[in-house]
DNA sequence: CTCCAGGTTATAC
DNA sequence: GTATAACATGGA
């Protein structure tokens, strides 16, 4: 994995806030990234308490709780281009809001634990709980296998293989990457979009999940 | 126009 | 058990 890891020295994992992380991965189905930022910013914009913004910027909104969601209804949260997802999101909000989840308390589960606590919000699989899993409680043997780590790990590890079932994929990457396999999918993540030319070639190596919570220009 | 995008769910063999 | 379509929306 030199070359992966050579084109990205200093790559952190983030520690997201759970809330904004599991919102914001719920919006992430089948949407490109800067798509995903796009419907971020716009729930931030339409819900969120505004922030104290550098003047040459625009107003900078926080990403809106799970409460502004929840009272948003869903036709309010498809104006943000959720589409199908705009359920799912209501879902995950009202079921902070009424304490069904507590992410609070899932932030002390053991990994397996919270991955379930996690899926039982409609919308949320396996990669969105293994990213929310990731990226804001730092269970760092999680990995999210999306559609590119999917290509990666095939075209890797698994040259030959006709079709590889998503449960295969899975128990490899535990086996084979063990309790830091949350560091290698970011390499390998960050790896084949490079190579995709889906991403510039800089060594600044920020790998952000979906962008934030910034509403500005 | 067709295909795909940091998936998940419902439905049918 | 496994396979496939549907789900909104926008960009390539």
């Amino acid at each position: 994995m030199r070359a992966a890891v050579d084109a990205c020295r200093g790559l952190r994992l983030l520690r997201q806030e759970p809330w904004e992380c599991l919102a914001s991965f719920i919006c992430s189905s089948t949407k490109q990234i800067v798509q995903i930022r796009q419907i971020v910013r716009e729930l931030a914009g339409a819900f969120g308490e505004p922030v104290a913004a550098p003047a040459d910027r625009g107003p900078l909104h926080a990403f809106p709780g799970p409460a502004a969601l929840a009272s948003a209804g869903e036709a309010a949260l498809r104006a943000c281009r959720l589409g199908f997802r705009a359920p799912y999101l209501l879902d995950a909000a009202e079921r902070v809001v009424d304490g069904r989840l507590d992410l609070e308390a899932v932030g002390r589960m053991p990994t397996v634990e919270a991955r379930e606590a996690l899926m039982s919000v409609d919308g949320v699989g396996p990669k969105v709980a293994d990213c929310v899993l990731l990226f804001a409680y730092g269970r760092q043997d999680a990995f999210p296998i999306d559609v590119w780590v999917r290509r990666a790990l095939a075209e890797l590890y698994f040259p030959k293989a006709r079709r590889l079932r998503p449960e295969r994929l899975a128990r490899f990457s535990t086996v084979h990457f063990g309790p830091y396999g949350g560091y290698a999918q970011q390499y390998l993540f960050h790896h084949i979009r490079l190579r995709a030319g889906r991403v510039g070639p800089t060594p600044t190596a920020r790998v952000t999940p979906t962008g934030g919570s910034e509403d500005g220009r």
